[in-house]
DNA sequence: TAGATTGTTAATCGATTAACAATC
DNA sequence: TAGATTGTTAATCGATTAACAATC
């Protein structure tokens, strides 16, 4: 048997950044009506460079075809596989306050994001249901992630927390956690952390009024 | 007079990136009472390199002292003044949904972010209180930004209305926004915006979970 | 087929890291 | 002063853009 060697090109964050970024757009052309599309199009309507458009896209498989472009619909199918879409991944609340609620709240439903479960610390909220699901208590976790299957942590709690929270997720068999809590999380052993840090956002937005660059 | 020439050098969004995150940290070593600190030991806490902490600052001048490193308190309170957060911002939240009223809630303050206005098309939630503030009309809102000054606008409505509004909004003076709208708004000619795009943070949260590269 | 547009290699540009002289 | 650590220049690395041969 003759020896083969895979080389795993690694996905810089670049690209991973922007891969949403595309899906959105193809989104938009497929509610358009829009059945194929160039990199150079593309590229018009997203303010990118067609190169990158190709580039990246090539990161992952040809996708197009030479002389026609790329067909919407098979791309956008295939970058809602390369983003995991086509799985469906249950997501559980921890921190039911007003951004935990929003969270709950939000229709990420169609991306294949299904909310089971709420937990809090907070007696007073116990039993409230949002969209049907009953808020828990958090100590009741352990026995809930042994009866349900848990894809995904959102941490909506105060910073002190997160930590221990994410800890424990970890050896409750829970290995991604999307962080909204005011510290970073990215040292927790085998787990997968997306970190959302509104007020880094308001501030950057901050920045860019106070050094507004007359564009 | 001689003549005098001006280089503004331009600051790389990769750095502006970065800020926010150094506020953070310095916060915390403010709160555990630290006084000083090397860009060596910043650099264990951060997980980036010294080299790239002295690079950033040095953007914006020289902060530290030779043999010594930085003093934390006044390197925090600089990185706030370049941040802009010496200043008050006055606020408006339009959508008040779920998540516009999470927003509202949050406790932005500390930073110097003030909301001032609620505005909404639902007649449904006129008058509804948040911290004091009235939901009002959005047909309101010309009249209430001739008697206030609005720094920011926060938009959490549907990505239909995003552009039209934020249109608006330019017309009455209102230069900056902060969109949570499911669409970019990178192209209101004199508006800054701050695009935030949660789900595309949630999908590459489910891009890592696919790809988990057992680091 | 001719024209269009991709996939991909090569060139450029910018950002990160390393090194070290300046200096507290 | 000697030691420590910055500010800054130079070297490296990686990401973006340009170019073009392959091909539908």
């Amino acid at each position: 048997m003759k020896g083969v060697i895979v080389l795993e090109k690694e996905i810089s964050q670049a690209v991973i950044r922007r891969m949403p970024r595309y899906y959105r757009y193809l989104n938009e052309l497929l509610e358009a009506g829009v059945e194929r599309i160039s990199s150079n199009e593309l590229s018009a309507r997203m303010h990118v460079t067609a190169s990158q458009i190709r580039q990246d896209l090539n990161n992952f498989g040809g996708f197009g075809q030479q002389g026609y472009g790329y067909n919407v619909q098979y791309l956008y199918d295939e970058i809602g596989n390369i983003l995991g879409l086509n799985t469906t991944h249950n997501v559980i609340v921890i921190g039911v306050g007003n951004l935990g609620q929003a969270i709950a709240n939000y229709n990420f439903g169609k991306f294949g994001f299904q909310v089971v479960g709420l937990f809090d610390v907070k007696p007073s909220l116990e039993g409230k249901e949002i969209r049907g699901i009953p808020v828990r208590m958090l100590d009741e976790l352990p026995e809930f992630a042994k009866q349900n299957k848990i894809d995904i942590a959102a941490l909506t709690l105060p910073k002190e927390n997160a930590e221990t929270t994410a800890v424990m997720l970890s050896s409750l068999g829970v290995h991604a956690i999307w962080n909204f809590a005011h510290v970073d999380l990215d040292n927790v052993e085998g787990m997968v952390v997306e970190n959302v840090h509104l007020s880094d956002s308001l501030m950057r937005l901050s920045y860019s009024i106070a050094n507004y660059d007359h564009k």
